[in-house]
DNA sequence: TCTGGGGTCCTAGGACCC
DNA sequence: TCTGGGGTCCTAGGACCC
C-alpha cells in the first residue's frame, strides 16, 4: 500500500504557522510580481477565487471580502517543506519527496488492519513538530493513493482516507471525473470522451491497449494503476535532470544589455542550485518571450540551446554561453517580457569539481575559484551598481572554502564577517560585461 | 495598468550506421 | 520489371504534473 501525504493549501498554511492571526480568515499567495494568485486559503476558496488566477481580476472583491494576500517567500516554503519531509521519514524508511507538499510513502511494514490509526496518528504528529496540517490518503497504488488524498481532502472529517480495492471503489470511479485522475487532464479527457469513455470506471474497464493508442503508455499504466496494478514505482532519488529559472519582468525590457543582466542572473542562481545537488550541466537553453497578453504588440518568442564540449558547474562560463546564445535570438525591434535559462543533462559531478562559484544577491557578485591542492577557495566580491551599464564599484578578494561562503551568505556569522574584512579591496571599474568574467 | 515558475515523460521522425 | 532491412540515437514538440 502507498499513502500520499499533502499539505493542505501549503503555502498559506506555512504563512499562518509564522502569523497566526490569518487563521480562519481568507488568505492567498501571490506569484512573483504579485501577478497571479497561486495558494488560496479554504476560506479564500470559498469565496470563488480560482487558482492561478490573475490578481487584477479579483481586486474588488478581495478588497470587499478583507481577504489577506501575501507576495510569495520560496525560501520560507521550501525550508518548511524539509521540516515536513523531515518529520515523514521518521515514519517510513521509503518515500517519494514528490513535490513542494507531497510525498509518497511505502506501507509495506505497516499492519494493514491498523493503517487509519497510523496514519491519524502521523497527521497528528506533523502538525505537532511543524504546524502544518496535511491530508492522508491510502490506497493500493500511487494514482490509487492520489485519488483517495483527495476524497480525504474533500469528504473527511479527519484528513484521512483509505482506499482498498472494493464495491467503495467501483462506487468512487463511478461518480468521479475523468480529470479527477492523476495524469488525466482536459486534453486527454476529452480524447477519451470521444471513444466512449466517459469516467475513471469505464477508464478502469477499457482495453489497454486501446488505451494506448489513443493517449500513450501512461494512459495505458493508469489503467492499470486503477485496477490496483502498480506500474509506477517509487522514486526516492532526488537530483534533477534540468533546471529551470525564468522570470517575468516587472517592465518590459528591449534592450540587450538588461537582457543580459537578467540572464547572468538567472544562470547565477541556476548554477547555484547545480552544485547544490552535486551535479554538473552537459548543455544549456534559454528563451526571451515577449508579453504574450498584448495583443496589439508584435508577439516574438525564441529559444537557443547549446551542448558544452565539457560538462560543466562553472557560473562564468555558463554565463558566457547565454551571452552567446542571445545574439542568436535576440532582435532589438521587440521588448521583451520573460527571460529564462535551463541547464540541461545533469550529470554527478563524480570528480567533485568545485569550480567557480557565483552568486548573486542584493546586487553583490561573488566568484569563489576553488584551486585544487588548496583546503580553501579564494574569491572576488563586485557591488555592482543599479545597472549593468552602470560600473561596478568595490572589488574585494577573500578567502574562504565554497562551504564556508555559503554560509556566509546565509547566517553572516562573525567568523564569515572576518573573513570577508580580512580581504584586500581596490577599486574595479567596467563597464563591460566581458571584462567581468575574465576576473573571475 | 495588471496575467507564475519549475518540472517529467513519451513519441514520431530524421540522421546515421552496417 | 526489379530499387534491402534492421537497428540506434537524437531531438522537437506535446502531453502531463505541482
Amino acid at each position: 500500500m502507498y499513502a500520499l501525504v499533502d499539505c493542505n493549501n501549503f503555502y498559506v498554511s506555512c504563512e499562518r504557522v509564522f502569523n497566526p492571526s490569518l487563521k480562519g480568515k481568507p488568505v492567498v499567495v501571490l506569484s512573483n510580481n504579485d501577478g497571479c494568485i497561486i495558494a488560496r486559503s479554504n476560506e479564500a476558496k470559498a469565496l470563488g477565487i480560482p487558482m492561478g488566477a490573475p490578481l487584477h481580476l479579483y481586486k474588488e472583491l478581495i478588497k470587499r471580502n478583507n481577504v489577506f494576500t501575501h507576495s510569495s517567500n520560496y525560501t520560507l516554503y521550501g525550508d518548511m517543506s524539509a521540516r515536513v519531509m523531515n518529520s515523514l521519514s521518521y515514519f517510513v524508511p521509503n518515500m517519494e519527496i514528490y513535490s513542494i507538499d507531497e510525498a509518497f510513502l511505502s506501507l509495506k511494514n505497516f499492519n494493514i488492519n491498523k493503517l487509519a490509526d497510523e496514519m491519524s496518528e502521523i497527521r497528528k504528529l506533523i502538525y505537532q513538530w511543524t504546524g502544518i496540517p496535511v491530508s492522508i490518503g491510502v490506497g493500493p497504488t500511487k494514482t490509487l493513493a492520489k485519488l483517495s488524498n483527495k476524497i480525504a481532502k474533500k469528504y473527511s472529517s479527519n484528513g484521512i482516507h483509505i482506499l482498498t480495492i472494493s464495491d467503495q471503489l467501483t462506487q468512487i470511479l463511478d461518480d468521479m471525473k475523468l480529470e479527477d485522475i492523476w495524469g488525466i487532464s482536459k486534453g486527454w479527457g476529452t480524447r477519451l470522451k470521444s471513444i466512449g469513455i466517459n469516467n475513471p470506471l469505464q477508464l478502469q474497464q477499457a482495453d489497454p491497449r486501446q488505451i494506448r493508442k489513443l493517449i500513450s503508455v501512461v494512459g495505458e499504466r493508469i489503467v492499470y494503476e486503477l485496477r490496483g496494478q502498480s506500474c509506477l514505482m517509487l522514486e526516492e532519488v532526488v537530483n534533477k535532470k534540468s533546471i529551470t529559472v525564468s522570470r517575468s519582468f516587472g517592465n518590459m525590457i528591449n534592450d540587450k544589455d538588461n537582457l543580459k543582466k537578467a540572464l547572468a542572473n538567472h544562470v547565477a542562481r541556476a548554477t547555484e542550485k547545480l552544485r547544490y545537488q552535486n551535479s554538473i550541466s552537459g548543455g544549456l537553453s534559454i528563451f526571451i518571450n515577449t508579453d504574450r497578453f498584448r495583443k496589439q504588440d508584435l508577439q516574438y518568442s525564441n529559444g537557443a540551446m547549446i551542448t558544452f564540449n565539457e560538462p560543466t558547474n562553472n557560473t562564468a562560463v555558463i554565463i558566457k554561453e547565454s551571452f552567446k546564445l542571445l545574439e542568436s535570438i535576440y532582435r532589438p525591434q521587440y521588448n521583451y517580457k520573460k527571460a529564462g535559462v535551463i541547464l540541461l543533462d545533469l550529470k554527478q559531478d563524480t570528480k567533485n569539481i568545485v569550480q567557480n562559484e557565483c552568486f548573486i544577491q542584493n546586487n553583490l557578485f561573488a566568484f569563489t575559484k576553488d584551486i585544487k591542492n588548496f583546503s580553501e577557495g579564494s574569491g572576488i566580491c563586485m557591488n555592482l551598481l543599479d545597472d549593468i551599464n552602470t560600473k561596478i564599484g568595490k572589488m574585494t578578494l577573500f578567502y574562504g572554502s565554497q562551504g564556508v561562503q555559503k554560509q556566509s551568505r546565509k547566517t553572516k556569522t562573525e567568523k564569515d564577517e572576518w573573513r570577508m574584512r580580512s580581504c584586500y579591496k581596490s577599486p574595479f571599474y567596467t563597464t563591460n560585461w566581458n571584462d567581468l568574467l575574465k576576473v573571475s
